[in-house]
DNA sequence: TTATCATTGTCTCAGTTTGTAACAATAAGA
DNA sequence: TCTTATTGTTACAAACTGAGACAATGATAA
């Protein structure tokens, strides 16, 4: 990737929360700078001829290798306050790249435009940046601290993320495509950080009729085997 | 105002979609440019020391007259289709300026966030800005057609609203302190576009405890005074 | 004074949804 | 065959909602 000021819009950048679920816990995906010991979410640049929301998808494709990812826009950061060139230069000179010339445009002030995006954790191989030695997925009750305000930004996604989890359809993004009831209800559990009732959740969800039944799965356990299930695509 | 590129940051702007409630209609500020016969919601730029939220607030007063203005930021559009520069020179050429030097940078890509605003009617004279020379209230239903995206900035701000009504308080800002419950159902039904049954409005309004009852409203007609109330800030 | 009218505050009652528990039906191992 | 953990389903009470009934009340008309 290149980052030569004539490619990108000035003082316009993205960044995503990504989220993954694994472990029975929600994670995200946090790049580290070389040499720096500063952590951020990945982000990028809008180049001069393309939208906002294409820049957001290459990027994360470039991160995650997939396209086609359940994207949405939850917040506009545009502060004072989260303008400071320190870390940006800092950032540069561990990668010696200059900051005068080229890249000088990286040290002034940016707007971030903020996304979450869900995602389904197996079919994914994280890869960091030009800037960054490592990609890697954190739960997020286990994060380091991110530099500027993006544990504010972090923290706006979760939010976002719980008051549309009875609007738009969550589980879909985060579990392959069949599962059990009982991992879908570790999701929504994961979101909202909180245990939930099993009838009443089962109820809910099948009343939804957004689910198919399929097959019963085999665990290999003593017990009754669940029914997986699958979205209803339409 | 000036416009001077020294002043703000390039390629960022804001635009605003205000609210307000009157006749039983909800309805917008809408913003007419000089000789152009083009319509646009009330917008603006942020000076480069400003940050996002502090400039939407002081092109608001501007506007309105009002500070302290409740505020919801909504979406941030930033597609390539929406910079169409032969329209920003119009409006330019229209009042006057030159659409090189001083004021090229107008002509640019712009990103715009969005933010609605909620506002008490009575309380506001509109004052047009350095391009325009109308701003004036037009009810939703009534509109002109408006440039660029901002037909789809309103009808994303709309359904914004709606989506957040029940989450957030919204009556509180579009009505004066004191006010009737059939007031507050009609700006409910201005806002969802739908009639509602009193009962069951009345009933689910009071459970919340959110509104204080005074003294009663005689209105001169023939029939039971309403009570009035408000809402009991905390 | 009394009757009329439109609107309001409150209540009722049935239908629906939700919280909670109970219970029978498994899969696999002992 | 018995035990254990987990699942699908049913049952029942509590809470909530939609729809209507009804009395109370300001003002006007008779």
């Amino acid at each position: 990737m290149k980052l030569g000021n004539s490619d990108y819009l000035p003082h316009i950048a993205y960044d995503s929360v990504i989220f993954g679920f694994s472990g029975e816990k929600l994670k995200i995906l946090i790049m580290k700078y070389h040499n720096t010991g500063l952590f951020a979410l990945p982000g990028g640049f809008v180049k001069i001829d393309e939208s906002l929301n294409e820049a957001v998808r290459r990027g994360l494709q470039e991160r995650t290798g997939l396209s086609n990812i359940y994207l949405e826009q939850f917040y506009t950061f545009g502060n004072v306050e989260r303008h400071i060139p320190e870390v940006m230069a800092t950032i540069l000179r561990a990668n010696n790249f200059d900051t005068e010339g080229e890249y000088e445009w990286l040290l002034d002030r940016f707007f971030s435009v903020a996304y979450y995006a869900l995602i389904n954790y197996n079919d994914v191989i994280p890869k960091p940046d030009a800037l960054s030695d490592s990609c890697d997925w954190y739960a997020i009750d286990e994060l380091p601290t991110l530099m500027l305000d993006h544990d504010t930004i972090v923290e706006k996604a979760l939010q976002t993320l719980r008051d549309n989890i009875d609007r738009k359809l969550v589980g879909m993004n985060l579990l392959p495509t069949r599962f059990t009831m009982n991992e879908l209800q570790k999701v929504y559990e994961a979101i909202l950080g909180e245990k939930l009732r099993r009838t009443s959740f089962q109820r809910k969800i099948l009343s939804l009729n957004i689910l198919e039944r399929h097959e019963k799965q085999f665990s290999g356990k003593a017990h009754k085997a669940p029914y997986l299930y699958s979205f209803t695509k339409k």
